[in-house]
RNA sequence: GCGGCCGUAGCUUAGUCCGGCUUAAAGCGCCUCCCUGUCACGGAGGAGAUCGUGGGUUCGAAUCCCAUCGGCCGCGCCA
């Protein structure tokens, strides 16, 4: 007999079928036992008398046992039914009941939404901590809305492209993660802090619609909106423009909102467009909250933060750019770039959803020249753009269609549209604020030394920190 | 790197300011027994805490002092 998933045994009432899960609870009343089964589909009450001869093994069954059930679907007499669960109106009558594994008390409480309990506990026991619905819900949601922006961008004539994990540290920007090469002693990749290059690089290449669902990595201390490793959808495309840009994923983000979230209203279609120095004098950031009221969780600020100055002068007089030195400034005459870096502006945007930034992007730089008098206000040698940079201007050199893009961090959008104040609760397997994930215990300083020896790495041990190994 | 808050049974907390009425309390969970219609089942009983760790002050410390470890949030940082 197949099995069948628990949400469909409302349509099976009379009919014998097998269903599989944990045990939610045991109500045990003499000679009649009730449990609440459930799998990742719902729940159903399930019925054992003491005639049955499964009865003596089913009275020992305890809550999250795995256990496998055929019985017969019973619509319940009408002062049984309960309006309060979605299969209430049937249960299950258990002919046979089989204990496919046994468990051990859980550490904690999964039947609650889990906010209260200490996040060290749920995130060594991740494993139990997402079988509680609210985050069962979060992760069906996180695939839901990935799968709709995906099919969104197919049907759009984008195409997907995975860039490489293993990629090269760039300079300016977050810490990058290395990963030392085996091949090339001394040598090390660098995990992604976004595949910036690499798909203006495709652009080159003439795939002019692009998008990816991209692991990026950013070795900076963590926030309640930011993880060291999260999830980017990451967009370019040749021959477009900002305003094209701001209204694809306008479009994209309506469409979600209004099909996976239809509890919420969004404050103002099409999203306003403020000026980066607007949003200063307004509000005091660039990520404003411009919810009517800021407790409303329904309520859906989105606007476009737009204008933004090309680059910032740090204490010291450096210059640095706002965004990144790809992004291009409006102003074409490399001159006035050079001589009064403050006067520039440039074509960045960012979505910002109810006080987040949700997504950033610009168009870029597709002029060598441009590009150069911006990496020489960043106070670069030309030696050192070659070095660092000369890949893209060789590309470049080729032929380049003009091109941006625009990423959004998915999470931080998941979050606020889950109605969560912290990334982690849509992460599966999420780091803590000191970048340790504590199910599998990473990072670890356990690596056999002969792994070291083919890495050529020496490792300095460091007395102070080796008590908070977690294997 | 800096600042704020926090750490007491498996979980969540009370007690901490103002040291002794504490043999450290409660709810949930757990274990045993009773119960044929519950659905947060109910009833009876029971086990379970060296109060994060180390040191100090004191006749006496969960409580005061010092150090240390761990967690969360924020600042820096995040092109």
């Amino acid at each position: 007999m197949d099995r069948i998933i628990i949400k469909n045994t409302i349509s099976l009432v009379n009919e014998r079928a097998k269903i599989c899960g944990f045990i939610e609870s045991v109500r045990a009343h003499g000679s009649v036992l009730f449990f609440d089964i459930r799998d990742y589909s719902g729940t159903i009450q399930t019925v054992i008398t003491s005639s049955n001869e499964d009865y003596e093994v089913a009275k020992k069954i305890r809550p999250e046992w795995v256990v496998e059930v055929v019985g017969i679907v019973k619509e319940r007499p009408e002062k049984m039914k309960n309006i309060n669960i979605e299969t209430g109106e049937v249960e299950m009558e258990i002919e046979s009941i089989t204990v496919l594994s046994k468990a051990k008390t859980p550490p904690f409480s999964i039947s609650s939404s889990g906010y209260e309990i200490n996040e060290e506990l749920r995130m060594k026991y991740r494993y139990i901590d997402l079988r509680r619905k609210r985050m069962m819900e979060n992760m069906k949601m996180r695939h839901k809305a990935l799968l709709h922006c995906r099919n969104f961008l197919n049907e759009r004539g984008f195409t997907e492209i995975e860039t490489p994990i293993l990629t090269k540290s760039t300079p300016e920007g977050a810490r990058d993660f290395l990963v030392p090469s085996r091949l090339h002693p001394g040598s090390f990749y660098a995990l992604p802090q976004s595949p910036q290059q690499y798909k203006q690089m495709l652009m080159v290449a003439g795939l002019e619609k692009y998008f990816q669902i991209a692991r990026c990595f950013r070795d900076e201390d963590l926030r309640a909106d930011r993880q060291a490793e999260f999830t980017q959808i990451d967009i370019e495309l040749s021959f477009t423009s900002r305003e094209e840009i701001l209204e694809l994923v306008e479009e994209m983000v309506i469409q979600l909102t209004e099909v996976l979230f239809p509890e919420k209203k969004i404050k103002e279609k099409p999203f306003p467009r403020i000026s980066y120095n607007e949003a200063i004098d307004k509000w005091g950031t660039d990520s404003p909250d411009l919810r009517h009221d800021k407790d409303n969780e329904e309520e859906m600020a989105f606007a476009f933060i737009v204008d933004f100055p090309m680059f910032e002068q740090s204490e010291k007089g450096k210059w640095s750019a706002v965004h990144h030195p790809f992004t291009k400034p409006t102003q074409e005459d490399t001159k006035k770039i050079k001589k009064s870096p403050e006067k520039i502006f440039s074509l960045q945007y960012d979505l910002v959803l109810n006080g987040h930034e949700i997504a950033g992007g610009s168009m870029r730089s597709h002029d060598p020249e441009i590009l150069m008098a911006v990496f020489e206000v960043l106070g670069h040698k030309k030696e050192d753009i070659e070095n660092k940079f000369g890949h893209l201007f060789e590309a470049f050199s080729y032929g380049v269609p003009p091109h941006g893009g625009i990423a959004f961090g998915f999470e931080r959008l998941l979050m606020v549209m889950r109605n969560e104040e912290n990334i982690r609760e849509v992460i599966a397997f999420p780091k803590t604020g000191d970048g340790r994930e504590l199910t599998m215990g990473t990072p670890s300083s356990n690596i056999e030394k002969e792994q070291l020896k083919e890495l050529s790495i020496k490792v300095e041990k460091n007395e102070k920190k080796r008590g908070k190994e977690s294997n």
